[in-house]
DNA sequence: CGAAGTCATGGAATCGATTACACGGATGAT
DNA sequence: ATCATCCGTGTAATCGATTCCATGACTTCG
């Protein structure tokens, strides 16, 4: 593979000059700037990335490290992530912690290693000491969508707290009372704020929320299924189960369909995310949308700030709830307000 | 962020035996061994991987190009894509090419110009003459899913004549004869391949495939819905819709609701590629079934063969039929052969 | 006892870029 | 005419690793 020597003796010049070419310094003169030109094209030479990451000290990429990529709403936001991070001029780099601390910190040491130029996380459940450390040692970071109490970083996410309150006027609307949900792990943010939103809204309806209807799952299919199963055992089962992520949501359905109940008729249920799939289920479900184009950009957009030394801001968007049928007959307004 | 040289000062050593030390290299004394690991941890030193590829030539990364990262049959091929990767000692770094020939040919290219060691690629439509030169520059490379005709790397890829047979075989046996297909890309392998392993299986019936009922997709959901629209207005339209992929067969779902009618008593609905969701729609959807993870690793294992200078080995994996309720009654058996 | 070999180690070249600095020639101001 | 500026260019240092080669100490064997 050619090298900036080749270019430079192709061309006769020294390979200061065509770094120059390259970088549209302004002082190359017109005859060495179309000479390098020349051979650049001649030789189909590509600056080496790794040679200049090494002078420069930057990489122009981003590290993005989130917890489960087979979850679709994760998947959305890498998507929209790369796309933004394309149009600033970045590479966006995956690793995917499936919801693994352990492999968490691997892809954030790796990352680290080849000295992408900042960092954005969704931290999985589980503590990392070394989140800190690495927000602490200086490499611009930003979270999206979960953060780590404690670490000083920016926050970009969506605040489903209203949303989560439209969800319990439209379910009582619809005269349910005993509501139970599928929490996250304990450790993650977004976990424990679902739920409180959750209990919050149902105190403005003088319900409760007991523990036996609070169920702890860890954001994956099958402890969704698990807990859901529970919830079926007790003598009063809930009226309606509301799910904190959509793979729950998702693994709560089979488990009614296996206890061979119908959804809304036997059983409602309400997920956190929406993805494409809700509108094609069986019923389809209703769910709290995150805006998670605006998220992925603004993500972007805050890590970019740090990495260019401007001075970054945490975002917060809000989740707007989506009817259908899966909690019983679908309101005639979408946004049912008491 | 420490270096190399601080290392080597902080032990008392030259930057030659900490270079030793930390590739293993035997010739090192007990001692020297002890105080540099000692340095290394104190100052909580990391080599430099970009300093590392540029001196060693190599990157220990692999890129992925995938076509679509938003359709669940990649998202599941990427990840185990990296799993596998990881195994080996590589990372992956994904690139979502949306369809579009023009990003895949930008993503390709940044990833050589980052210099990793070999290159998976899921081409897009169109033509690539990039793709093309590449593989003739020597970079180690290999085609998954689908393939480019006259490139010659070796392919990793699932090959559905057998159970789009099983396929037609079921539909057949429920009584249906007038059958349509959603095509992919005409320029992509797999597209092809589907459309005539379909056209091969409806003549063992002496069923003919006139071209009123191939539609033209894009491997995307509003493809399908617009197709599946064009079938819906034909004087008789098909009594079952096969689509090529997942996301147009959600399209045709689409389509079909929105005329208002039922699936599968007005119309029947089959999907190439099945994933979770097929569970769950309304109602579960009879797919062929690809062994995705096995498909990620042995792309995986045949691109580090080149990479490590063995000589790797193209794969052909059977896909699978998995009845659901979606084309008619289901089968008492899983396989319905004639 | 001396030659040959082994081993641990350091100096320095190298990978492919960027960039500070020096230099010579042209231009402009006085 | 003289001196200061500016412009285009090249030389060489540099980034952080790896690795060839030389060196000196020590072992081993005839």
């Amino acid at each position: 593979m050619a090298s900036i020597k080749d270019v430079a003796a192709q061309a006769g010049v020294s390979v200061a000059t065509v770094s120059r070419v390259l970088n549209s310094h302004p002082s190359v003169s017109p005859d060495a700037r179309t000479r390098v030109r020349a051979a650049v094209d001649a030789l189909g030479y590509r600056p080496n990335a790794v040679a200049r990451s090494l002078r420069t000290d930057q990489t122009r990429t981003l590290g993005l490290v989130i917890s489960d990529v087979l979850n679709p709403y994760f998947t959305e936001l890498a998507r929209f992530v790369e796309e933004e991070a394309r149009a600033l001029g970045y590479s966006v780099i995956i690793g995917n912690a499936d919801e693994r601390p352990e492999l968490q910190d691997h892809h954030v040491r790796t990352l680290l290693d080849r000295r992408i130029d900042g960092l954005l996380v969704s931290p999985a459940d589980g503590d990392s000491s070394l989140m800190a450390d690495v927000a602490r040692g200086g490499t611009p970071m930003v979270f999206v969508d979960r953060w780590m109490p404690g670490v000083d970083v920016p926050v970009v996410r969506a605040d489903g707290r209203d949303a989560i309150r439209d969800l319990v006027a439209h379910l009582h609307a619809l005269g349910h009372r005993r509501l139970a949900i599928i929490a996250g792990p304990a450790a993650t943010t977004t976990g424990n704020e679902r739920v409180e939103a959750f209990r919050e809204a149902l105190r403005a309806y003088a319900l409760t929320l007991p523990d036996v209807h609070i169920g702890q799952g860890d954001f994956q299919a099958d402890s969704g299924r698990r807990v859901t199963e529970r919830f079926l055992a007790l003598p009063e089962p809930p009226e309606v189960v509301f799910a904190a992520d959509n793979l729950m949501a998702l693994g709560a359905l089979d488990a009614i369909r296996a206890a061979g109940l119908r959804v809304p008729q036997d059983i409602g249920l309400a997920a956190f995310d929406d993805i494409p799939w809700f509108v094609h289920t069986d019923p389809p479900i209703t769910a709290i949308a995150q805006p998670t184009g605006e998220l992925g950009r603004a993500a972007v957009r805050a890590l970019v700030d740090i990495v260019e030394g401007r001075s970054p801001q945490s975002v917060t968007l809000p989740a707007r709830l989506v009817v259908r049928r899966s909690c019983g007959e679908p309101a005639p307004d979408r946004r049912s307000n008491r």
